[in-house]
DNA sequence: ACTTGCTTTGGAAACGTATCCATCGAGTCC
DNA sequence: GGACTCGATGGATACGTTTCCAAAGCAAGT
């Protein structure tokens, strides 16, 4: 049993390392089990006296059965506890499986625990299951886990696109397309709605802040996401156009990672230039942790604003000014979305961008020094 | 379309609130969409021109198919990019979904989003999709959650259980209990396996480095989370007792809500006492976030250790010691056990206890005040 | 009273897979 | 060389639901 050696790991521990499996206690009934199996429509039907159309009426509230059939069909399924089957229901043609797929990034990102919090209170408001698959960075395992749900037969999915060309989504879900939002991210020529933020608006309203506050020589670290971050370069490279403030090439680092070790590792070179800058945007939220540490082991003050705001940037030794995205509206709005496509309603394609805003905290506002 | 009211939502914003929506620049296809249905085991039959019986054989590799016959079929599963209909596998009697449920928290909860990121690690390493509820404290919600769960046949269950009774689990799974673990809490009178942590361990650590560091009036926040913050509550209580500090039980609180803002308030009102306490031990997360606001605005220093590790403690202006857990760990642990569980193996019921350990970061160690 | 039309009801087929059972072919033993 | 054995293969059935279609019940209209 694989389990015992990972019992054992982290033996080293100092205390307490009682990893005891004990058993016996409360056991398992053995595989023939107790008595009634899992009812089922006919168990209900010949309860009821009627036929099993009847039953899957009721059930499904479509009108056209006299009341007082109904109302014995409903006795029988509460003295049953009979529950509907969804797995023989999804089977049938054209009908799905009140299911969505939802795919995302690591869940230790707040963003990403944000959006799969919302998005499955809203699919399970409606009765929707959502399954859960998260994805790192390797396109071929995102496809194979799409391939994976689209075999399981879910009504829709919800996308935090990588990178990836989804095209193959079209051929995949052959017939009729299965319906795909995609969140955060524009998806790159498949079809399918999307919601993003806008990103644009973002990075120029932060570079403009830190221009605001008399800051000339900005950096700028963009993790390797390409759209997201890409975009809000954008608005840093117009906020500083508009300000009439060349860009100094040195101060756009593109990192490879973009986790927060690489950010703060970039970040300690920055401030080792012969010209540092005297302010830091980061991208991202990671990238912004990185850049606290560097910053706060660095003898300068130096001003920083983070994008996605995260629980306790108020709490830190200089407070985080960051531009703040509503990741819960946005899993809402694009769960609202698939489940109205999945409906039917919703014809057309649709793109929706959602605004962000700017909250000063503190480190944004740190003017340069001097000179 | 409901969409309009919600991108309406939030108005107030001072800029880029451009939620626009724009239609038709790349429909969707019509329903009556494009060519081929997905190909199903039939047609990969019919293509490699074999039975339906030895499809099915290679699809799952059971022996008995000469290799030039399955190489066939594999090419032909290739050719048309047939996948197996889980929906269909799992109806047949004795089939299981390769699915799992996984029943937790609040997302936003870092411990709740480490717990899922891992059990969705672990189940789709395994090839099963992971269908995830969340529940909020209402058990009534939650015990819909589990119905509608065994109603799409799940294969098992990791759930991390509120107060609520799951003897109902037996009943509603009918003929087979349905295979469940729980996680961080062991549930009353239900079967199923569990993993938790040493809690008391943990309590008793956490009190004892306080007493250590030359404190006697240890605070103590408690959570209505019953078990979990109980059994560090008897940790904490063991720690006095053995280091015969008689209990102050006006310093033990146990908060209504567990919020920060509830621990916020609560840590006020003890430093606020004739003989506050000059150490507070927070047995969660979320009470330690509370008590660090509370005492960062208060002019005392007052000593803190928390509950569970959170990203950016070594950040705080004073850095938090905490009591750190692997939830990491718990809930790959957990979900191996639940899936050897539905493999068959595992036999008798298991009752798993990880080990936690003191992560000394400077909150711990301030000393009293002297006097 | 008999037809007409409508509502309520039941039987049966189908969805795509796994598996039981029968069949078929080839190799083996006497 | 023929019966027998064993592996490979295909056909048929069942899983639990939804839905098509037909039948039956019933009221109203002629």
């Amino acid at each position: 049993m694989r389990l015992h050696v990972e019992a054992g790991r982290g033996a080293t521990r100092k205390e307490a390392d009682v990893a005891e499996a004990f058993a016996g206690d409360d056991a398992y009934p053995g595989p023939e089990g107790r008595a009634g199996a899992v009812p089922t429509m006919r168990d209900v039907a010949e309860r009821a006296g009627v036929g099993l159309a009847t039953v899957s009426r009721v059930v499904n509230e479509l009108g056209s059965v006299r009341p007082a059939t109904a109302e014995r069909v409903r006795t029988a399924i509460v003295e049953l506890g009979f529950q509907r089957n969804e797995v023989a229901r999804a089977l049938r043609p054209g009908q799905h499986s009140r299911t969505i797929g939802l795919l995302l990034g690591d869940l230790t990102n707040p963003f990403y625990a944000t959006l799969a919090k919302a998005a499955v209170a809203v699919a399970n408001a409606a009765r929707f299951a959502v399954v859960l698959s998260t994805v790192d960075e390797d396109p071929e395992v995102e496809q194979q886990a799409i391939r994976e749900l689209v075999g399981r037969r879910v009504a829709g999915l919800v996308i935090v696109p990588d990178q990836g060309d989804y095209r193959f989504l079209l051929e995949e879900t052959g017939r009729r397309p299965l319906p795909v939002v995609f969140v955060d991210r524009p998806s790159a020529g498949a079809p399918g709605d999307s919601v993003v933020l806008d990103n644009e608006a973002g990075g120029r309203m932060a570079t403009a802040h830190l221009l605001g506050h008399g800051h000339r020589r900005v950096a700028v670290l963009v993790a390797p996401s390409y759209y997201t971050t890409g975009r809000r370069l954008r608005g840093y490279r117009r906020a500083m156009r508009d300000a009439d403030v060349p860009v100094d090439e040195r101060l756009v680092v593109t990192l490879r990672q973009g986790t927060p070790e690489d950010a703060e590792a970039a970040t300690r070179s920055l401030l080792a230039l012969a010209e540092p800058p005297t302010a830091v945007f980061c991208t991202t939220g990671f990238l912004a942790e990185g850049a606290i540490r560097a910053v706060g082991a660095a003898s300068r003050s130096v001003a920083l604003v983070g994008f996605d705001d995260f629980p306790l940037a108020d709490l830190l030794p200089v407070p985080l000014t960051v531009v703040a995205t509503d990741p819960e509206r946005m899993a809402e709005t694009a769960t609202e979305l698939l489940l109205a496509r999945i409906d039917g309603s919703a014809a057309t394609s649709t793109r929706l961008v959602l605004p962000v805003r700017l909250v000063e905290r503190g480190s944004g506002e740190i003017r340069p020094p001097a000179g």
